[in-house]
DNA sequence: GCAAATTAATGATTTATTCAAG
DNA sequence: CTTGAATAAATCATTAATTTGC
């Protein structure tokens, strides 16, 4: 825009300082009177639309998001990056010598920690290592060797997941895994859980609340 | 059911413990070929099916948000109930007397300080008095008496807004404003933006990129 | 100092996702 | 399952800060 003034809204001080105070006395999604209200206030302080307004509390809201999930992040990472693989070792470890102690009722173990201790950094088939510290992977289960157990169900399977951040995992995974499962699976693991035949809601038991 | 064992799956230790650590790392929502995995692995600890890997995962990032809200919530209210009156006077007059000095290019300020600082907690028609601390709510502006600037649009408004929680809030702005806003605001004002003429995106300019 | 060049902020739009009603 | 309202996310676009070479 050429004539007249500048192509957008420039808030003045005041105008910044009072929205301010509004953002963070609670104030996210301005309906339409409140906007009026705002607007008219404002205006005493130097032009300003509805719009501009509307427009700021979005932003105001999305970047402010933004700016925590980015913080988040970036401690999660931190985080994950100072766990270092012999403290998630003596972890595991504490936890089943913990629970080796407190839970025989179930079941019996076959297998020695020292198995399982190496197998959270052996690949048992490859000898390759690779540290949880440096791939940015982590292996969580005993692998192979444990006798009766696991030789029962074949299991030999290794797992990997990407250790990458939160907001990329939830997005990478939106997809309904349900109807995907059902051609995946082969059919005669009784996998899925059986669901009762669909039936109308005709008398609900009580309306559907908000969850805070 | 009676025979054989309870109703439902009880996860044992390790298998919990094996469980919110692959949560912790960023597990969300296992896709089938991992529920697999995940299952055939856990069994090793204990009795386990797919669709109980799959429902605590799904329950387990369901309450982790849960959770969240409502630690976000408290907070909140704390923030809120902890910034007391005088707080709030004195951070206004502060950026009234910071912006008295900074900024005098755009516009000229005929009303005094006192009368900004009175209309905070004083209703210039009724001289009763709300503290923000009693009464939940906020006087923003300057009211009335402002001489030329005011009375050229003729600004008398009071404005008070619910000092309620953020869920409250969402809840109760939950409409569009922008039909909302056609219909209520006085036609003349050019309220509404402007939008050019939408045109199809035959050729993206680049692929959408995803936030990080 | 200062003005072009570069970068960071942020106003304005568009697109995608969610949620619920029909 | 479809649709509409509402909102969040992503993106575009302009302005302010800042840097840089003189």
């Amino acid at each position: 825009m050429s004539r007249g003034g500048s192509s957008r809204w420039c808030p003045t001080q005041e105008q910044l300082v009072i929205l301010e105070e509004m953002y963070r006395v609670g104030i996210r999604t301005p309906n339409a009177s409140q906007i009026q209200h705002i607007t008219a206030q404002l205006s005493f302080y130097g032009k300003i639309e509805g719009k501009n307004v509307f427009y700021w509390f979005q932003n105001h809201k999305a970047r402010d998001r933004q700016k925590l999930r980015r913080r988040l992040n970036k401690q999660l990472q931190l985080q994950q990056q100072q766990y270092h693989y012999h403290q998630l070792c003596n972890h595991y470890l504490h936890h089943q010598l913990h629970l080796m102690n407190h839970n025989h009722n179930n079941h019996h173990y076959s297998h020695d920690f020292a198995m399982d201790h190496q197998s959270l950094v052996t690949d048992s088939s490859s000898s390759q290592h690779r540290s949880f510290y440096n791939s940015g992977s982590l292996a969580l289960f005993p692998q192979g060797g444990a006798g009766e157990a696991s030789s029962k169900q074949g299991i030999d399977y290794k797992w990997k997941i990407d250790n990458t951040e939160e907001g990329v995992m939830e997005k990478t995974m939106k997809q309904d895994w349900r109807t995907k499962t059902m051609m995946e699976v082969s059919p005669g693991a009784s996998y899925w859980p059986t669901r009762t035949l669909e039936t109308l809601d005709l008398f609900p038991i009580r309306e559907r609340l908000k969850q805070v």
